[in-house]
DNA sequence: GTGAAAGCGCTAACAC
DNA sequence: GTGTTAGCGCTTTCAC
């Protein structure tokens, strides 16, 4: 069933019917009928064809790296609401947390594949940069900042510092846990907002006192050992993630620490599993689902205007105060 | 950049650089200079155009309930690996747990949107099955059993049984707490694995004995209210889902019952909450990650072979036997 | 308002 | 092995 079977069914022109299906610019009489064939015939016409014809898939290609993740498959919910509201379709590319994957799939979907994409990065190397600039069709990162393109981020400088500060309160010795700072957003963000916390309240933080995770409840509980056994008088602890900071709960439960007690502790994320942990543990909320709408609404808005001004989003937070600090 | 030009550039007619492409039936000298071209121009043919002359699109439609959620996101996770390894790509469809989106999902890719579907499906109305029957691509549905189509599901009744055999090694009076049997798996599936189990034990359940929660951690901890209101000597609960047994430990702490001592609890699903909360929660581990892998298998399988034949899958499943058990 | 005709970029007969 | 040619299903001038 193609556009040529249904101007012939309905005995006009396959112009008069493409017409029908745009713009519109048809006369009452045959709208009607055409409106009858198609309805009998369930027909649809060929995207493909479309496609190929209009220059536009009207496809937008979301680059991730890990589906399975609390934080990106709810920028992703975010993502696909505003999509599917402007009549856009999803192209999902899992890299698995890959460099090359997800260069390949920029690469993939710089041409043309698609008309647009919303990048949620990890990190930015050189050859990331050059197939950014490369790239035909608009882009929108989304969790990350970069100079000259337009991108949804989250404030992770200033949600550490707040968060150490609160620490800070009843706090004197307070160790870190952070994720490696090749993540300008989780890993240097967060660690400067927590540098800048501690050198405002005339705290330090020695070299011993600071650790570097993966982004695993495992890696928090490792790292919590080497912490504690390297400087046993930490009071508290800045945890990266809320995962880490779980792991970092568990490791210091295990022991027959109590929390806050004898030490404190503040995860970032506002993860599920971060409320049902006992104590309850104090994070800071990121807005993700709300960030993959924002993400998405903006290269809506590039598409339908050619817009070219890039913009930058920086999303709020909010300090959840829980029972792991005191 | 185009076929064409690249064809002009090599000095070869359209034809040889299309067959270079694809069958690779071109002589050494004039692939080595087409190869050339393409490296220096970095042409990539257009799929749009290739998909309009092959009718193949290489996309698999994912049609999902919510993808913020912990099973549907590791099912992606195995749809999205066994598809990139084969030369898929995965357009996504979230309905938002709405089956009005899920029928307009169906009918949009039914008819060549894309090659096939995956269809991770909740509950089958009779408009469901004849927009299945409609499809002229392969569906293979995932977590949910229907005959006559491709399926992969998991062997609720199974798991459902032999976790309630866990309680009643140790249980008197056993309240359930379920989902909507509208949900052929996770509603009837364990509603009836239950059951089996408490017949073959010679123990009843009376209606009030039994709830029906939704899939939330807030429902389980208002069901459990209210069974304990109306049966106050249960001392073993069975809960059809990790979260609702995690909603109703959360209220069983409240009011000061210890676990498993006064109650024990089951869950299903061995979801990242059940590890971590006090006590562990005793559960089934499903293989979502592994299913999701099955059943994109099979569909590629499916597509490359034009086969017909259906297949049914179950998967198996492992108890895992933690500490809200005695 | 409507139809004829061109052509998007590619693949697949077919002829050589 | 290679080139010529037709045509996938649609949209978009252009002329009427």
């Amino acid at each position: 069933m193609n556009i040529n079977e249904i101007a012939k069914l309905s005995g006009v022109s396959r112009a008069t019917v493409s017409r029908y299906l745009n713009d519109g610019y048809v006369s009452e009489e045959k709208k009607e009928k055409i409106r009858k064939v198609i309805e009998e015939t369930g027909y649809q016409p060929s995207s493909q064809a479309q496609m190929l014809r209009t220059k536009k898939t009207r496809l937008v290609g979301v680059i991730l790296p890990k589906i399975n993740s609390d934080t990106v498959s709810r920028m992703v919910a975010g993502i696909s609401d505003v999509l599917a509201k402007n009549g856009y379709q999803l192209l999902l590319a899992n890299t698995n947390n890959s460099v090359e994957e997800e260069l390949k799939y920029l690469n993939l979907f710089k041409d043309n594949q698609v008309d647009g994409i919303v990048f949620i990065a990890t990190i930015f190397t050189t050859r990331h940069k050059k197939l950014l600039k490369e790239c035909r069709v608009p882009v929108v990162i989304l969790g990350q900042h970069l100079d000259g393109y337009s991108c949804v981020y989250h404030d992770d400088f200033h949600a550490s510092r707040e968060v150490t500060q609160l620490l800070l309160e009843k706090g004197r010795t307070v160790g870190f846990i952070g994720v490696t700072t090749k993540d300008e957003a989780a890993g240097l963000g967060r660690k400067k907002g927590f540098e800048a916390a501690m050198k405002k309240a005339g705290n330090t933080c020695r070299p011993e006192q600071m650790a570097e995770a993966k982004f695993s409840i495992e890696s928090g509980y490792e790292k919590m050992k080497e912490l504690l056994e390297a400087v046993p008088q930490v009071d508290s602890v800045f945890c990266a993630t809320d995962n880490i900071a779980i792991g970092a709960m568990s490791y210091l439960k295990e022991i027959g620490k109590s929390i806050p007690q004898d030490i404190q502790l503040v995860g970032i994320g506002d993860t599920p599993l971060g409320k049902l942990v006992t104590p309850s543990l104090t994070t800071v909320h990121f807005y993700y689902k709300t960030s993959g709408m924002e993400a998405a609404s903006m290269l809506v808005d590039i598409l339908e205007t050619d817009r070219t001004v890039n913009k930058e989003l920086k999303m709020g937070f909010e300090v959840i105060r829980k029972n792991s600090t005191r």
